[in-house]
DNA sequence: TTGTATGCGTTATCAA
DNA sequence: TTGATAACGCATACAA
């Protein structure tokens, strides 16, 4: 029955004897069409193989129905899920949704940023890269007050929400806790602190440190790449040290866990020794011996209320345009590789 | 700098006194116009601050630039990898990505297929759904030969190219080295048998059985959604049995990863008493303890080969349209959790 | 090499 | 409640 030519409201209006005026308002499902014409053109436009051509609606509307997302890193297993997330929410809205990955690259990103511009996304959602240090590059959207929202890696800034969870009081916890299971010489495993994400870990680590009265020591703080990999090299590193550390907080669970499983190699007790935790609660933390200490925070809601918090804007809710930053719940979770007390008990 | 107003052709040639047909060219890089006016119109473009409207020239050219891929979930390890690959070409060639999961429901799968058609997307990508039989619900795309192509999860068909690994011989190679290690009881645990992929790795098994004159027993079979928690309770069911197995081949390395340390904790010597072997290489297979024997799979790779050859489709490449499948390259990854020979030399 | 004119399929503004 | 008609911004056949 498929044919080659688009059947368009023309073809409808044709066949009905009605006007095209007509049909475009009861395939909008206009309440000012009399429910009998309405039902008839529907039914019509069904059996005809009638799609409406978004790009004319478009053109006419100046609306695209389109978010775009842009993320640094696409295969990790939390930015799956805030991706799981967000498409759901557009999905239900009707909002189509296109995606692009800045590779951790600021050029990347600018790039990305251009693309999403010119396909007219009705509102922008971001996780910065790691090298990002400021958001001009995201001015076409403030300009043209095209919603925008940052989420979990982000950059404050007066004209739009920031979707974040307190990454520095749950790093504050997990510091806390290690301290609490007697460790006095706690290394942190970051990243680029010109990432929030990084530097909030880090100030919650310090913090804690300091209600314990812990000397912060700047040579306990080590930068990597946060992969299996640099976990297993700095573990390496570690055993050449003359004072090693008896906790280490990862600011990754990937990196927690290849930096664990290469000292428990070489023949470190974990916890007993070194006490462990990490973050974001990747599945990796509970398969690995012992599981991983670690905070949990769900990409998918992150994603949910991301997407759900820029549909809101695009359509004009305006108790939102007041709101600065949306902080989502995380937790933490303790498991075996941090409990050095308890060890003794068992 | 920025005004609301956008900017069309027609300021554009307003500005420089000339047609907008010229502007048009010009923007295109039409060879046609002159050197000196298209430099010229394409200066005052970018100071005018023009970008083009994709709506218009997409209705007036009757194409989208956009290819769609359909996943049925988002947030595993492989369907991220792929999904970043595919990003990756699209980015690339200029072609935008839109992106649909069904969650693993052919109601879902059969909506996304419509939405995806509606959009006019010029090729379409798709991994089928668990529960897919068929695939008239993909008619719209076959009947209007827009390029069409499945991947990993597929189902034969005339009209288009399947890409995938051969999953009947890579599960054959894991299961004959099971019982290369001794076993004689391999239990496999699997899922739906209507998705190609699994039904394949079965008769893979079956096949590596019966060369090595093993009978295949029916309640050896497993059937389960292959997640962690999945492996778990197969292990507290496999715990309760007479006749334990003595190895273990599941479709999907999460769930050889529940099950395996399930059974552990309960005491069961891995790899002496059960061999254990997964499939896909996730990240859990490096980390698990013992180490876990999986096949290895690129989905990066695979989303890359998929966009390729999507592109070149709709690019007209006459060469691809013989093509049935492209089958990708797998390994098997032997780690400690089969080795049970290697054990005791240990 | 450039310009004129038309149509792509809708939606929106009138008027009926 | 419906109809006629003018945009929306661009690409292209044809003419110059």
């Amino acid at each position: 029955m498929e044919n080659d030519k688009e059947i368009t409201i023309w073809d409808i209006a044709k066949k009905l004897n009605i006007s095209i005026a007509t049909v475009s308002r009861a395939l909008k499902n206009d309440p000012v069409v009399h429910k009998k014409t309405k039902k008839k053109i529907i039914d019509t436009a069904e059996q005809m193989g009638y799609r409406t051509n978004n790009f004319a609606s478009n053109l006419r509307s100046k609306k695209s129905n389109t978010i775009g997302i842009i993320v640094p890193r696409l295969n990790s297993f939390f930015m799956s899920s805030v991706i799981s997330g967000v498409e759901s929410i557009a999905n239900a809205e009707g909002y189509n949704l296109i995606i692009s990955q800045s590779s951790e690259s600021l050029v990347q990103e600018k790039e990305s940023v251009v693309t999403m511009f010119n396909n007219r996304v009705e509102g922008l959602l971001a996780s910065l890269t790691i090298e990002t240090e400021n958001i001009d590059h995201f001015n076409s959207f403030i300009n043209k007050k095209i919603p925008l929202i940052f989420f979990d890696r982000v950059i404050e800034h007066k004209k739009g929400t920031n979707i974040v969870i307190d990454n520095k009081k749950a790093a504050f916890e997990i510091t806390e806790h290690l301290i609490n299971e007697g460790c006095k010489r706690i290394m942190h495993i970051t990243t680029s602190l010109k990432c929030n994400v990084y530097s909030d870990r880090l100030q919650g680590y310090k913090q804690a440190l300091e209600k314990h009265k812990i000397e912060f020591t700047e040579s306990l703080v080590k930068h990597s790449d946060l992969t299996i990999e640099a976990g297993e090299q700095l573990a390496t590193e570690i055993l050449k040290t003359k004072k090693m550390p008896d906790g280490i907080f990862a600011s990754n669970d990937s990196c927690a866990a290849g930096c664990l499983l290469a000292l428990k190699k070489a023949g470190i007790k974990i916890p007993g020794t070194i006490a462990f935790a990490g973050f974001n609660n990747d599945p990796l933390s509970r398969v690995i011996e012992p599981n991983l200490t670690t905070v949990n925070y769900s990409g998918f809601d992150m994603g949910v209320t991301s997407a759900r918090t820029l549909i809101a804007h695009i359509k004009g809710d305006t108790t939102l345009s007041s709101t600065n930053s949306i902080i989502l719940r995380s937790e933490l979770i303790i498991r075996e590789s941090s409990l050095k007390q308890q060890k003794s008990k068992k």
